[in-house]
RNA sequence: UAAGCAGGUCGCCUUAUCGCUGAUUUCAAUCUUUUGGAACCAGAGGAAAGUCCGGACACCAUAGUGCAGUAUAGCGGGUAACGCCCGUCCGUCGUGAGGCGAGGACAAGUGCAACAGAGAGAAGGUACAGGUAAUGCUGUAGUGAAAGCAGGUAAACUCUAUACGGUGCAACGCCAUGUAAAUCAGUGUUCGAGGGCUGCACGCUCAAGCUGAAGGGUAGGCGGUUAGAGUUAUUGAGCAAUCAAUAACCUAGAUAAAUGAUAAGGAAGUCUAUAUAUUAAUAUAGGCUACAGAAUCCGGCUUAUGGCCUGCUUUUUUA
RNA sequence: UGGCCUAUGGUGUAAUUGGCAACACAGCUGGUUUUGGUCCAGUCGUUCUAGGUUCGAGUCCUAGUAGGCCAA
């Protein structure tokens, strides 16, 4: 028993140590800077923004400039008709930002603009982590291409 | 063993990696008070919920007077205060442990009472029996929740006693940004408009603007903001609620709103499957673990909810 | 965060000061008609939930549930 903890915990270790060498330039951080907080900023965002679905989540973007030099701004949200319960909408919203947080390289390894997100869960149950995390993984591709797409055509 | 009653208590734990918020220390940059990094420490509840009561605190007169309005209601005590808690009497429900009770006044006045009944509130007088000179004069019956009685009903108006000024941290104070001390109409300056967020009147106070139309700007930051009717332990007073003394401790402060994610291990309970055993149980594998998230802060109440423990009641069975 | 309001058949509304829950439309069943429509008759209720006051509660009181509204 004791022997096979070890040897796990050792494998663990070196896969943590090849996961930071690959992605070592990435941050995984989410500080205060990159939310979303201004009203202003948030009802701009959803008059004129954009939006990608991917069933349960729904992005909504816009390309803007902001003063300081952050990447971009996330809010995230769960709608009060479909969750009733604090506890639940907490729970989404803290998955979400985490998926958020885990994936975000998959957008700024190719681009420079300043955007601002806004994550809009859909769903009417429950969701588990690994669900998010694929949606969020799918969302971030579909974005990341259409947008490329669009430098293109500009 | 089953059903039930009352009370108490806990609200999974550990490690690793990544991440969030705050305090302290330190390093670097800098417009000298901000930003970034590192270390270490701390980081949701018994109900944080509902917002049903009561306070603290802030502003409005150190919160005034009268009416109106609202709430409470045996008696005694506790408390900062309460519609809360404790004790006790009475009523009521239950076989019982126990539960519940807005439990003052109808001998101030007003209103109400379906159906039934002769008769439901102010007079009249049904049936039977008794009695008288005579009479509802007396008793009983029947109707109904209530009937010859100072009737019933106040969770009907009302009366009595007591309490309550209003608005709420989006209170309030300061800083920053921005425009418009603009336009039109009405009204007003000691003969006082209007404000002081009270339904009305009085009184006090500030007093040169105020109201409407159409239109413009901002919608950021800091303080308030967490050391308090504080928590734990011991001793004493009291039937108890609670109070007093002593000692130790410091224990969340977010603001599109922090306290999370992943992996591994463990504890307790429970369900399913397999094997042993075939009364109890044991082992292995897998699954499940409630209600629910601080938002100025406290004291209660109410509601939601997973276990565990203690005491008691009733019935049955065994000894 | 603070304040306020509403709830009656499937839908929209009534019910005077507590005394038989009413109306219209819709649905369903039956009749009339050769068939359909019209018309006629019937049917459809835990008065949001749980307690209390009362002889008696849609109405009065208390607590909850659901929905809605207002205030920078």
């Amino acid at each position: 028993m004791l022997r096979d903890f070890l040897t796990m915990m050792i494998v663990i270790s070196i896969i943590c140590r090849f996961y930071f060498y690959f992605y070592g330039s990435m941050s995984y951080k989410f500080p205060t800077k990159e939310k979303l907080k201004s009203k202003k900023l948030i009802d701009k965002l959803f008059a004129e923004g954009r939006s990608i679905t991917q069933y349960p989540i729904r992005l909504v973007y816009l390309q803007i400039k902001f003063e300081d030099d952050t990447k971009c701004k996330v809010g995230v949200t769960a709608s009060k008709r479909n969750f009733k319960s604090a506890v639940k909408r907490n729970r989404i919203k803290r998955l979400m930002r985490e998926g958020y947080r885990l994936n975000k390289h998959l957008i700024f390894n190719n681009n420079e603009n300043q955007f601002a997100f806004m994550f809009l869960y859909l769903g009417k149950e429950m969701p588990t982590q690994p669900k998010i995390s694929t949606t969020m993984i799918r969302l971030m591709k579909k974005f990341a291409t259409e947008n490329s797409n669009r430098d293109i055509k500009e």
